[in-house]
DNA sequence: CGGGAACTTGATCTCGGTCAATATTGGTGG
DNA sequence: CCACCAATATTGACCGAGATCAAGTTCCCG
């Protein structure tokens, strides 16, 4: 997808770089303005940090001698954590595949998903005196980009346009988090299936994670109560009564049909 | 005393840059390293935006011209709107004085608070499309230096050291968004309630906005359950059980005093 | 096939919402 | 300073959405 893996000169380009250029998955990339990107493909490429700032563009030889020492490409399996809370902060990661979800469990095991990650954002930059905030665990198999967080910082603060997209990053995470506080506060339980369901299906969409219907959630139901504050029961059921209201369908192997965008919209309220 | 024209040179320090030099309310402050800001006291000063980078310094000729540009301060009184969700986006606010929520509101009126901003804290930053995604309102008589958008921006981009404090105060807003979501998603209401006592006593100590108890909670009953997903019935409910486990005490005119600060951090459940 | 995990469905209970009745506070004008 | 009234807070009775507990059912993988 992201070319051969020639081993020590070829393409190496961010999912969402890849997309802003258009791509089509399985079919070969065109790319337009960018050229190739001379460096081993186990090391982070240029968009990666880029794009945490929107860049998508060659490297000079200054910037590649930073790149080569800021991390490397990682992956991790369904169900691995990325990151611990209270874990001292070692990497922060750019994710490339997958679907991350950021959580806090509390003592007596009551857990809650703060935040999805699909490829293109950043996980792992929270910190609470140098330690993690939240704990960080793959949805799906995961490929990211993991950055030294020290060094990172020092490469950001020699690169404001980085900085900026950092910011922008982080304002767009920020919203999603209010409304998921809005979501959590205010709506009824199948509201707030609804509005999962509307949400995930523009993400995936927007991510080119999921191209299509049928929409494959990637989470069991115990990981969507835990993301909408309701018990694996009340997830299904919520499911049940939109089905059977003909805005869902369910096909074999548990994806999900949307019937009625429109509806389901409704049924979500919060448009965000 | 000196006969000086006071107009257009006096001293202009944001309130969290002056907490953080040691300033006791209603005394004299003694600022130590920091030199006077030559400006006139209506205008932000180089803290205020200084701060959004944790800077406290003296200006030079070139950026005191930028910061002519930007902006001024405002005052609002309690309940007024700073900015409404769906306006267009003109200014971001940097508070000086006051509590501001940041909320968001569904077509049938039910209302989330997302967030609470105190002293030294930015608000209005968040843009949907150029327009605002929240809606802010003053909790107190607030006081806010307000930033044109598209000049701070622009002012940002040449300032690095600005772009970091911004990602430091996003970073911050996110942590406790995240920790809000768990609240909301997680907790039974007495450990709502319990949770956000401690959180409030802990932000106004922290920013000075109330030095000790009594604890004055500037906010209503309605706002309270606003902000935690509950009805106002039940805050009442859950305050009156906390009381009657002499955890906490009402005062005249509504003030809470924190007897026991241990078992009510731990009825919170939530430490962040 | 067989067995375990994930999902669905059903019965019951409980917390918090809803509706309603006071009680208290705060602000205004006499 | 007090009387009055509106706004806000407390308390009570009741109800329902969703949690909990408990079977079933389907799916998946060896």
């Amino acid at each position: 997808m992201f070319g051969a893996p020639q081993v020590a000169s070829s393409w190496l380009v961010c999912y969402d770089c890849m997309v802003r250029n258009g791509a089509i998955p399985g079919r070969p990339l065109a790319f337009g303005a960018l050229q190739p990107l001379k460096m081993p493909s186990s090391l982070p490429c240029d968009s990666c940090i880029g794009r945490t700032l929107n860049l998508c563009r060659p490297l000079d030889d200054v910037r590649l001698q930073h790149l080569l020492s800021l991390g490397g490409i990682r992956h991790w399996k369904r169900h691995e954590t990325l990151f611990r809370a209270g874990d001292p902060i070692g990497a922060f990661f750019k994710i490339r595949k997958g679907i991350v979800a950021v959580a806090h469990t509390l003592d007596d095991g009551r857990r809650q998903i703060t935040a999805l990650r699909a490829p293109g954002d950043c996980v792992g930059y929270l910190d609470r005196d140098g330690r993690y905030a939240f704990e960080g665990q793959a949805l799906t198999d995961v490929e990211a980009c993991a950055f030294d967080r020290r060094k990172f910082d020092a490469y950001v603060a020699q690169h404001p346009d980085l900085a900026a997209a950092l910011v922008e990053a982080l304002s767009s995470a920020l919203k999603q988090s209010g409304m998921l506080s809005l979501v959590l506060g205010q709506l009824r339980s199948t509201e707030r299936v609804a509005h999962f369901l509307a949400e995930i299906s523009a993400l995936y969409a927007e991510r080119h994670v999921s191209f299509a219907q049928p929409l494959t959630l990637h989470m069991g139901r115990n990981e969507i109560a835990d993301y909408l504050g309701l018990t694996i029961e009340t997830v299904s059921r919520s499911i049940g009564k939109l089905k059977s209201r003909n805005i869902i369908a369910l096909v074999e192997s548990g994806e999900v049909v949307i019937l009625d965008f429109e509806r389901l919209r409704d049924a979500g309220k919060v448009t965000g």
